[in-house]
DNA sequence: CCCAAGACCTGGCGGC
DNA sequence: TGCCGCCAGGTCTTGG
């Protein structure tokens, strides 16, 4: 599923139900993920109170007295609100249960997610230390994408999405960044003018803010639902795209691999 | 330091 | 139908 606007979906979603609320047990019935469930950490957990539920880059974090659990979605996975009638299903791994009798269920077929213990600060956490800013913070501004890109033959779509650079710019959301600032995803990052990488961080913003309230749409659907956030209900302009017509010039859209990952764009549009 | 490729894992799809 | 190869929203790790 996630990106990062499914991401800070599921974190919008899931809060309502579980911060303030205390913990009455954990139940793993898959402790190998991306990397293992820590053992011990039910035990950890049980009669701890959640006293936030934040998000970081494309981490969850449900914040405790001492440490926060981080969750991570990978490619497949999912967090919902649920409840103990609603029978654990397959690739159902984790189920958190809440004196509220909610329950907060990941699941998460191809097991790329993660569900660790962090001990005190976030930032010093390996996963975390070395992010870069948030992409819809302060940090992210104008001329960041310029500066850090000089000297970096990269091409302009891998260096966007790298995590050290930005976070939260996944596959889809950098394809679609990319076309709406009329850029080749395989120019170098370092050949591109300051200007046009002040358009891209506009565009990464807004593509990004977008998507997010468009999520915000079926936030209703974590109680009870398939708790899958609404993803493709806005419009995609080139993500899965490829060799139909480009919908500013209707040139076909051209479709290259890019670092393992496929890449649409506009050959007329995106230079 | 920078960059490309490999690795992890399951399920769905198109083609034969 | 059934089997096979390929592809998929991520990102850490490895090796040049």
């Amino acid at each position: 599923m996630p990106e990062l606007p499914e991401v800070e979906t599921t974190a919008r979603g899931i809060r309502p139900w579980v911060e303030g609320e205390c913990i009455s047990k954990m139940v793993v019935r898959q402790y190998s993920l991306r990397w293992p469930i820590p053992v011990d950490l039910p035990y950890r957990l049980e009669g701890q109170i959640v006293k936030a539920v934040k998000r970081r880059a494309k981490y969850i974090l449900l914040e405790i007295t001492g440490g926060h659990v981080l969750i991570h979605l990978g490619m497949s996975g999912s967090l919902r609100i649920t409840t103990p009638k609603d029978d654990p299903k397959k690739h159902d791994h984790v189920d958190i249960f809440l004196e509220s009798s909610k329950i907060i269920r990941f699941h998460d077929p191809r097991r790329f997610g993660c569900v660790l213990w962090v001990e005190g600060p976030l930032e010093d956490f390996p996963l975390l230390s070395h992010l870069g800013p948030e992409p819809l913070g302060k940090e992210f501004e104008d001329d960041y994408l310029f500066r850090l890109s000089r000297g970096r033959k990269t091409p302009i779509k891998t260096f966007i999405m790298d995590a050290s650079v930005v976070v939260g710019v996944g596959n889809i959301y950098a394809n679609e960044a990319l076309f709406a600032a009329g850029i080749a995803p395989k120019r170098q990052a370092g050949s591109l003018s300051k200007r046009r990488l002040q358009i891209l961080s506009k565009e990464i913003r807004l593509v990004l803010t977008r998507a997010i309230e468009q999520g915000g749409t079926t936030l209703r659907d974590f109680v009870g639902g398939d708790g899958k956030p609404g993803y493709f209900s806005q419009k995609l302009h080139v993500y899965g795209r490829g060799g139909q017509n480009c919908s500013h010039c209707a040139h076909r859209l051209k479709e290259i691999r890019l670092g393992q990952r496929s890449s649409v764009f506009c050959p007329r549009c995106q230079t």
